[in-house]
DNA sequence: ACAAAAGTGTTACATCTACACCCATGG
DNA sequence: CCATGGGTGTAGATGTAACACTTTTGT
């Protein structure tokens, strides 16, 4: 039995929605392979780490946000031969969804890190245009019969707000009035605060907070067309 | 930079349905460690294999099977230090959905190898409980939204066939007139070949095969009650 | 003829879509 | 008072659950 050792990364597909947009976090790599190119951000695993605890203390480094303010899972493995020119080095990648930092990202030159759209996002270092079209592709699927678009929203957030991250990370319009009675109405998706805001002109919207589901019942539809 | 390696291995949760019950396939281990005890089959990745390419090979060497008649995909990497005693052993978990072999398990004594029901596959060597957990959850997750319990059937079945795999995997009754209408309704799940089967007494079933549909719409949905 | 399984029709009910309409605030 | 966004009511379309009923076989 041949015992092929490889190294070990997590690479992180961090998602938050800014200035209208989604955007994922891409560092520039100073050193070689693929120097000066983007990349998503990663490192490897500590000895004595857990996988899941590797990709935690590198978003708290990358961010300086605790985990739970957002969402992180892991998304999958990568090992194909060849994706690393150091040798064999499986990555297992994560994605978390985050709300919009209002600090800049913690111990991070700007010209070092930065929020890209998807479509600037191209021509990544090793396969992390993969990874994160995977990562992008499980964030759409999961808003559709999970919660977690509550995770790009601060602690407090209006209906709107909500519906803001569906629009932006499905690339559609919703009716506010169907979702807000669906998203009010589906059990245990966001419970009322109490408080209420005034984020433009118009009457003062109740704030949110969200509520204990994992799952939604029944789910948002991103197929079905709707107007808005 | 600590240059962390870890051994890595593939571990694979293979389903059927085998008398009426779901089933998963487990290995008496050999050599320690957990020697004697059962384990999900698997291997260590083979020097400048692909994941996915390694995976295909050990569901070839345990069933015999080509990959192409069921349905494989990555459940998740598990590298929790200590889950094995040998040292820092990072394990990517596959899922396979396979048809009922009409051989018995290729290249492995009987006494190595057998389908277990999920509760008799308690105590398994290192986290495979958790992995084997993942699996289930997993697949009975995908059989609403996918069409990947056609995975699970030979190339030809019919619809009564299709309905025990939502029975069996699901642990619930469907009723079957409702059930008949839904599949052939769904763009894309099952197309008639134009064949017909007798499988007890009873009226000729028309017999299918998968469609092209990589989605289900409208998805079958567990969470509702439905009577038999 | 009868039992058993395949498959169709129908009715009551839930959910969704589109949109009319009212509410509460700033300017 | 008007513009703007928050939120409710409702009719028609679509989908689901329950079940009566017809079809086609083996015994």
């Amino acid at each position: 039995m041949t015992l092929n050792t490889a190294a070990v990364t997590v690479d992180l597909v961090l998602l938050t929605i800014r200035q209208g947009a989604l955007r994922v976090l891409l560092i520039t790599r100073g050193i070689p392979p693929h120097r000066g190119k983007w990349a998503l951000p990663g490192g490897f695993v500590l000895p004595d780490e857990d996988l899941d605890g590797a990709a935690m203390r590198e978003l708290r480094e990358e961010t300086g946000l605790d985990p739970r303010a957002g969402h992180l899972e892991q998304l999958g493995a990568y090992g194909t031969p060849g994706r690393d020119p150091r040798g064999h080095v499986v990555t297992i990648a994560y994605l978390a969804l985050l709300p919009d930092l209002p600090a800049p990202v913690a111990g991070s030159d700007a010209a070092l890190a930065a929020w890209r759209t998807p479509e600037e996002s191209t021509g990544l270092a090793f396969d992390h245009d993969r990874i994160l079209a995977d990562g992008l592709e499980r964030a759409r699927a999961k808003l559709e019969y999970t919660p977690l678009a509550t995770a790009f929203c601060p602690p407090e957030f209006t209906v709107a707000e909500l519906r803001e991250v569906y629009e932006t990370v499905w690339r559609t319009r919703l009716d506010p009035r169907n979702f807000h009675r669906k998203v009010t109405t589906a059990e245990g998706f966001i419970e009322p605060t109490g408080n209420t805001a005034i984020r433009d002109r118009g009457r003062p919207a109740q704030l949110f907070r969200r509520g204990p589901a994992a799952l939604l019942h029944p789910p948002l539809l991103r197929g079905t067309s709707q107007r808005g």
